[in-house]
DNA sequence: TTTTTATTTTAAGGTTGCTTAAACTTGTTA
DNA sequence: TAACAAGTTTAAGCAACCTTAAAATAAAAA
């Protein structure tokens, strides 16, 4: 397993979430910044490895093999999101980035210790599921966009999208993050956003674009 | 910088120290587990790059900036060691083998981070001191080999050496570590071993050869 | 000083992971 | 159905980092 592999399993696996099982070889490339040559030669290597469902022309799968390991490379990653930003005081973008090359270079003997210090913690700062050391995925039943909360409906937050640093400069605008209880104040069915307020009593509108990024769980 | 040249800088240095300047090929070889032919084209892509003063057939040198990256390396090696050692509780054979992978793939401000959150500590727990951001190395002044204890002294372990996995044995089997307070009670000149009392009362004899791996102050 | 030995360098080649460009499939549009 | 456009594969090649084996050099021994 080098950097390379870890990286195409693992974001097979996430893409195969994101698109509902149609990942293509552009869709992978451009998720890694390779080529797509690059891509249809790493699929057909790990093709022959048994890591991954390979047919020319048709849609990227991982065997069971393959979705094991993207597992745990998904554990690491969002164990030491979560170590570094609550032990170290890490900035949501910035334990993302230090995940993304210690998830490569940890063993699971220390990942377990880490694990164990954050006392089995089943969710990361971005209110992402970390999978057990068997592969089980903490279950994130119930928890919706912030869009489909009725007015006057309270909830609490549980899950924030991360689509590139700019969601991040407006998460940290509107002080929006996991755990947070909002009550949904009034719906603008015109343009889609929503008005919420805080448990300080302040109150803020939000574009339906950024609501529809931020997931809860009814209160 | 990859690895195998944070590598390569990094042990220029260490076995500079060890070998009072004199590093060879093959000497570097072997600690890299590398072919000497490897080392001789690296030795001269580094010196092109300004890192290493290479000239062929003469012993390896770092330049300053050769000299300052090595010492960066190190300062995150060992934070790491102290970091795993006293924060998560790894043992110290496992924090070496940890370190000697994450060494390379923090950045400095995670590594600022850590050095914050120990207390920007002088050494790590080998007894081995961690450079600065600066590159100032913090000194070892009056820290001698036991050996050099006389009868009836007392001292503090500072620093143990680990020559291979097997020293690590023998220093748990003696429950020596860094801080422990002896008192040298017999010195045998006949085969140079070492018989010393710990605070709890207990005695043991330890080899000359052992005693020379243990390093000290006098109290 | 010449010869022998140990060490270092050079040469040739392999693997991994990438690139660009050309050839090929596939599904859609005319 | 034929042509086109988009996406995918194949082909050729490059850089980094290794290897082994042969050639060159330096140091030690004769
Ligand atoms: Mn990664
Ligand atoms: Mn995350
Ligand atoms: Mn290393
Ligand atoms: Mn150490």
């Amino acid at each position: 397993m080098s950097v390379s592999i870890d990286n195409f399993l693992k974001n097979i696996y996430l893409l195969n979430q994101e698109t509902a099982g149609a990942v293509t070889s552009s869709n992978l490339a451009g998720r890694l910044e390779v080529s797509v040559a690059a891509v249809t030669d790493m699929a057909r290597k790990l093709g022959k490895q048994g890591l991954v469902d390979y047919k020319p022309y048709k849609a990227l799968n991982l065997t069971e093999r393959g979705n094991e390991l993207a597992l745990k490379i998904i554990r690491k990653h969002r164990l030491w999101e979560l170590f570094l930003h609550q032990v170290l005081g890490l900035d949501l973008l910035s334990v993302h980035q230090e995940a993304e090359r210690l998830e490569h270079h940890t063993s699971d003997e220390l990942m377990n210790h880490i694990s164990r210090f954050l006392g089995h913690p089943d969710f990361d700062p971005h209110g992402d599921p970390i999978p057990g050391i068997g592969g089980d995925v903490p279950s994130e039943k119930g928890v919706i966009p912030l869009t489909e909360i009725l007015e006057n409906q309270q909830c609490i937050v549980k899950k924030l999208r991360y689509r590139n640093s700019e969601t991040s400069d407006m998460y940290d605008r509107y002080g929006l993050m996991t755990g947070l209880v909002l009550r949904v104040i009034r719906v603008f069915p015109f343009d889609g956003s929503i008005e919420v307020k805080y448990e300080d009593g302040s109150e803020v509108v939000l574009s339906g674009k950024l609501a529809s990024n931020v997931f809860c769980v009814r209160k």
